[in-house]
DNA sequence: CCAAAAGTGTTTGGCCTACACCCATGT
DNA sequence: ACATGGGTGTAGGCCAAACACTTTTGG
């Protein structure tokens, strides 16, 4: 506990996984840490909880001052608190995760604000290297916590462009499933649950034939299900 | 921030929900606290991690306290740390659920050795009356875990006595999941997952035809499965 | 012999799986 | 015309759901 900033007797700080999907590959946001222990290494986001925040608002806090965006649901999915997690002391993080739409726009993130970080980047899953702290760790228990979650709740919707092709859709199942999915049977069971709204709209831009466009219904969605689902199997 | 013991600016504390299923109902384990705050109220078994503790050990401890148990398996399941959840200042609480054996000897709890606790009880789920802090709402989430989890995981066992009936194991689903299973249905499935090692003994001390005595065979689990299955539908 | 719960099969419909070819578009 | 992905149907097997009566035992 030698030298620690001032929060530091708060003990307890969130990191964020933060997800995003940009052509064809699954994404999560780092910072290039520019202060010790760890200088230079890659993290997630994440900071001390103030005494007077409450944990979801320090998410939310540090999810702004990472991309610049509010309001985003996240969701707490873990706490770690190992003895030896943080070479200066005892801190316990909660961890939280949120799924972003990066439509194209690499550039969500990050603000000025995000002192604690040097730069931020966009990081394929597949190429990720070791990360500082215990964020490794942290990382591969959000990816489980998707993987199981996306089979039941229309999280998938989070990550794509408001307008998306079967073919995204499927892209983005095989990447969080880590498996190949049929196409004819993923697309026959994806419109028979009749979530998704097909539109007069054609994909652009693309040299061979375009594909239709569909919105994820959220009305339908909340109509037709209760709760839950099973998006694959 | 007034009058709080020592252990106060650590800041955080442990909250664990023990289940435990007796005579066909859901129980858990309630303390009635001998201290201010909520003094007189019943709550769920808790406490302020050691600085040192790391709290996974803070959780066995807190069990232990309890129930004189040691080395049941406890998962930590969410983390409650909003604002106002403590009357006398900020404590953020990580909350870890356990199911254990009754096996028809109530008298597991609480050791002298609680001394948070004025006496410990068994509460049916059904009974439970409003609970101090938070705690009603943390024992609600970790109600919506189990329900979750039992359906693919074989977290029944560990609940119910070593040697059990078929129509045991099908109460403590029916329990859980607030829903009536059929029989034969129910057994047929049971039996082909091919995880129960009938005995060559039966039911004793019941005044109607006795029924088989099964084991949970974890070898066959494992064997069969390597990490998960569908115990309802 | 009565009360109470144990134990037992079959049918039906729906869903998941596997599988291959023609179509539309841009270059 | 060719390369690229878009888009489509069917048959078989398996699993889940619905459903009711006979057996065993203790009192």
């Amino acid at each position: 506990m030698e030298n620690l900033p001032e929060h530091f007797d708060s003990l307890f700080s969130v990191d964020c996984v933060i997800f995003g999907f940009d052509e064809g590959e699954l994404k999560i946001l780092l910072i290039e840490r520019n202060e010790d222990p760890f200088k230079g290494w890659f993290a997630l986001p994440g900071y001390f909880v103030e005494h007077t925040e409450a944990i979801e608002t320090a998410a939310q806090r540090i999810l702004y001052e990472s991309t610049g965006l509010k309001g985003i649901f996240m969701e707490q999915f873990y706490t770690f608190g190992a003895l030896g997690r943080h070479p200066q002391g005892r801190v316990i993080t909660v961890a939280y995760y949120a799924m972003i739409r990066l439509t194209g726009n690499k550039e969500v993130a990050p603000l000025p604000t995000a002192h604690f970080a040097k730069r931020a980047v966009w990081m394929p899953v597949k190429d990720m290297p070791e990360l500082a702290f215990d964020h490794s760790r942290i990382f591969r228990k959000s990816f489980e916590k998707i993987k199981n979650k996306i089979s039941y709740q229309p999280i998938a919707f989070e990550l794509l462009p408001e307008k998306f092709t079967l073919t995204q859709l499927q892209q983005l199942y095989e990447v969080v499933l880590n498996k190949k999915l049929d196409k004819r049977n993923f697309r026959k069971k994806m419109l028979a649950y009749d979530i998704l709204k097909e539109l007069d709209e054609k994909q652009k831009g693309v040299s061979y034939r375009a594909a239709k466009l569909y919105k994820f219904d959220k009305r339908k969605y909340i109509k037709n299900f209760q709760k839950e689902l099973s998006f694959t199997r």
